[in-house]
DNA sequence: CTGTTAGCGCCTTCAA
DNA sequence: TTGAAGGCGCTAACAG
């Protein structure tokens, strides 16, 4: 049945209690502060009654505006859309609620504007530090944080000229991992797929790893080198990624025809791609099946990072990031400096995990 | 390079910005709010420039203390684990912007516990509403909500004995809508899979609107009616998930082995799953993959509520739920609430959308 | 051990 | 058009 939900009642307050319990607010407080000691065991019980009876919750807003710190911490998000994200605000969530902060999640869903009237907007609630997964973009935006602003973590990646702790994947050997994966699988053409990277420093590393990666291969090789090629892909815009796939199509159509006259020669060529993250790997790899059916996997091998749901079930290559422990550390990193912590701005790169998958192996 | 972040100097405040002005607080507290027509220009001009200079932002906090009100709503999610929530979360973040309000985000990672503990913390910093994804459970947990306490709205679930405001999927029509396009392409064995729902209102509508369904199929079919099952899948134990599969494989093998009998005749069993959402679709795609490799799906068709990324990719069929809209709606239904709408508790249902896919066509 | 007092940063009468 | 004073709910000296 239908009834009216009604109005809350006025909350009480610790005037309220101090009079239930026929005393002065300043021992409510202490009780409330877990200043035993200095309490009557008779007081107590009746600040413990009159507590009970008026269901009193103090006010955090009044704690904090007097204590001059709220326990808020602002949580900036560059895009909800890429189960990274999620991942690491699981662990941002369970490590505030280990060290008793409360998160403020702001959603820029890639937008730069966004980003920073949030940021305007979290200062202006006085949270005690912010953790950031920028967008990229320029310090500019982010200079009420980090420097003389509030305490400032930022997620996966750095930004330039803003001096803060950050944690995030070690992008480096990552990316050098899954070369060397594919590498090792006789691979001998792999193609590095990234969204634009000159703003964001993770894609610059993995890509530049990559790079280094492919270059280095000579020495373990006996065959010829494979080769390496880097393909932007910018999910933000619909015709530019119809146009690196199909250059895409046309190498990988080129492959199929270099390995079928090989084939004689019993040397097929083999062709890989290498997806810089999850969003970039699903775009593929929905892309590959629309052009090559339900058995697309059969003509090209996808290695990803980042290890979406999807990827056991479709049998995808992946390194795993640590995202739960990413969010938890940076929660950490952020309540030490909240309490104070003066060291120099640190870095923390967490190793991936390679999770090899049919895609491939051969 | 690497530098010390420093501690942040304290903020200005409307006192310093008033003596920096050379005015009173009163004059700098009508300039905020707006009240510009008791403004000498001459005076507003000077306070524009005491502002900018010291880079002043008013503390939300303090506000919120004097007004009874910080504009701060909670939300809080039984499971980001699952994509919808964070769908619905997306929702729920526009909305929020779009409205002025802030959220404050619990995750009580299915722990029944932790739902009560954030509710009370939620209470503690004085939310003016909470937005709900209940775990389900009885209205116990709940209490400081909805009734007498803070204005809330459900999402996706109602909870017995709580009178809000509701929003979430239709779910009889969705069940239905499923249950018929299964019945409509043939399939003669029907399982419906689910987790357990006595304590959830939203899958317990799901199963019921399924075996409805099911019954009401006769008139329809030519051939004899198609058998309907409803399993229970407790994802929260392995041991459980084991032999809740184990049921379903010897059903599998079952209508296989009939299959193969009645292929002579041209009639051969086909056996069908209906997943009750997506963590359960996956669970089962991923076993079902496991045991019968990457052609299941010649197998057994899948149908699932929810639309998670990877159903495109394996083409299994879907309902997809308007989970932004959901979200936003909430945000909306919560908002009208904070301002005093005194109707009575409203359900808002809105419908899913049958994304039909390879999986449930032959 | 306990209560009184003075603010935290802001808004809101009420006078000027 | 402007400002002074009081108070939101709480904490932190400072007395008693």
């Amino acid at each position: 049945m239908s009834t009216t939900p009604q109005a809350a009642p006025r909350r009480a307050t610790i005037t309220d209690v101090a009079r239930e319990a026929g005393t002065g607010k300043t021992s409510i407080s202490r009780y409330l502060n877990g200043e035993m000691s200095v309490l009557s065991p008779e007081l107590r019980a009746r600040i413990e009654a009159a507590i009970a009876r008026l269901d009193y919750q103090p006010n955090q807003m009044a704690r904090g505006l007097k204590r001059g710190r709220n326990r808020l911490i602002g949580m900036l998000l560059a895009d909800l859309t890429n189960p990274y994200t999620v991942e690491v605000l699981q662990g941002v969530e369970a490590a505030c609620h280990a060290l008793g902060l409360m998160p403020l999640i702001c959603h820029a869903a890639n937008e730069v504007e966004m980003e920073r009237r949030y940021l305007q907007l979290l200062t202006t609630y006085r949270v005690e530090g912010v953790i950031v997964n920028a967008l990229g973009v320029r310090e500019e935006t982010l200079r009420p944080v980090g420097g003389g602003g509030i305490p400032a973590v930022l997620v996966d990646r750095s930004v330039d000229g803003l001096v803060t702790d950050m944690v995030g994947l070690d992008n480096r050997a990552a990316a050098e991992l899954g070369t060397r994966h594919l590498l090792d699988n006789g691979f001998d053409e792999i193609w590095f797929v990234v969204q634009p990277f000159e703003q964001v420093s993770s894609r610059q590393l993995r890509e530049a790893a990559f790079r280094e990666a492919m270059s280095a291969q000579g020495e373990q090789r006996g065959k010829s080198a494979a080769r390496g090629h880097t393909l932007v892909l910018n999910l933000a815009d619909a015709d530019e990624v119809a146009r690196s796939l199909a250059e895409l199509d046309r190498a990988i159509d080129a492959a199929a025809q270099a390995s079928d006259a090989a084939a004689a020669t019993g040397n097929a060529a083999r062709i890989a791609l290498f997806a810089a993250n999850a969003p970039v790997a699903l775009c593929l790899a929905l892309h590959l099946k629309a052009r090559y059916g339900a058995d697309w996997q059969a003509r090209v091998a996808l290695l990803s990072i980042d290890d979406p749901d999807w990827a056991e079930l479709t049998g995808v290559t992946t390194i795993r990031q640590p995202t739960y422990e990413i969010g938890y550390r940076a929660v950490e990193f952020l309540h030490e400096r909240i309490e104070g912590v003066q060291t120099i701005a640190r870095d923390c790169l967490l190793p991936g995990e390679l999770i090899v998958r049919a895609s491939t192996l051969r």
